[in-house]
DNA sequence: ATGTCGGGTGTTACCCGA
């Protein structure tokens, strides 16, 4: 099974080069983050035309995440269980983001999230992050409780860098959100929860970085960071034979800020 | 260089988020 994860900011601004790198890369299982769409204009059809099922959740103008599956969706999950919201400036009751989903696909769980950003450490949005991440753990400890025996994978935007080296200039990013303990040590926590990370290929000369911000030209400098992550537990990471960054997609006019994440594995 | 993209609207000029 080829299973793989892009956030790729707005599904409707990147759908050609979407339906092309899909044709070309042809996961069997594919997530996708930052939908940017609603339910009703999420491009079903042109998916369904290259053998895709959709699983969605999404409701406007931020967040939205999909699984989209040759092999199987069943058991479709939408949020986490005790999802924290956001309060906005107004908003006496925060609903949940959009920022979640799973499903069972060929046999295999699958959880597609859209970590929040954080903003700036100290801002509100920078705990929120943390508690969405404590729920994000909660909701696989009991799904992996559940069935122990099947395998389970988590990937997505995480907004986190696990190491210094997973960032262009450690030192460009002091005091930033994406490095910062508390958001490393929700990541350890997913591994005291019995997942382990799944580590892509090194590029030619350089860690295989998943986001370039589209100012200051970061991509032709490289100035990247590794934050789309996989994380599986034994039974799926035994089974990986191979991962890799698509830095290729990056590139060009009408690219995501994100590159795709693709994992092989022998399920 | 606040050297960019998305989506949105009180739409042709800003607003927000990343």
């Amino acid at each position: 099974m080829r299973i793989a994860t892009y956030n790729v900011n707005s599904i409707v601004a990147r759908l050609p080069r979407l339906l092309t790198w899909l044709e070309t890369a042809k996961p069997d299982v594919m997530c996708l983050q930052e939908l940017k769409c609603d339910e009703d204009s999420f491009p079903s059809d042109e998916l369904a035309d290259l053998g895709y099922a959709a699983a969605v959740n999404a409701n406007g103008r931020w967040n939205g995440v999909a699984v989209l599956s040759k092999v199987g969706l069943t058991d479709v999950t939408r949020d986490l269980v005790g999802q924290p919201g956001y309060q906005a400036d107004d908003a006496l009751i925060a609903a949940p983001e959009k920022r979640a989903i799973g499903a069972t696909c060929g046999g295999v769980r699958v959880w597609a999230v859209y970590v929040p950003n954080g903003r700036e450490v100290g801002h509100p949005h920078y705990y929120y992050k943390l508690d969405w991440l404590a729920a994000l753990k909660n909701t696989l400890a009991a799904d992996l409780e559940a069935a122990p025996e099947r395998p389970l994978v988590v990937l997505g935007d995480f907004n986190i860098a696990p190491t210094d080296i997973d960032v262009w200039d450690i030192t460009a990013l002091h005091g930033a959100t994406h490095v910062t303990e508390p958001e490393r040590a929700a990541l350890a926590a997913l591994t005291a929860a019995g997942l382990r990370e799944v580590l892509p290929r090194a590029l030619k000369y350089d860690v295989a970085y998943t986001y370039w911000d589209y100012r200051q030209l970061s991509f032709p400098k490289n100035n990247g960071m590794r934050i789309d992550l996989v994380f599986g537990t034994p039974p799926f990471a035994d089974a990986v034979s191979d991962a890799y960054v698509d830095r290729e997609e990056r590139k060009g006019n009408g690219s995501s800020d994100h590159a795709p994440v693709v994992v092989d594995v022998a399920l």
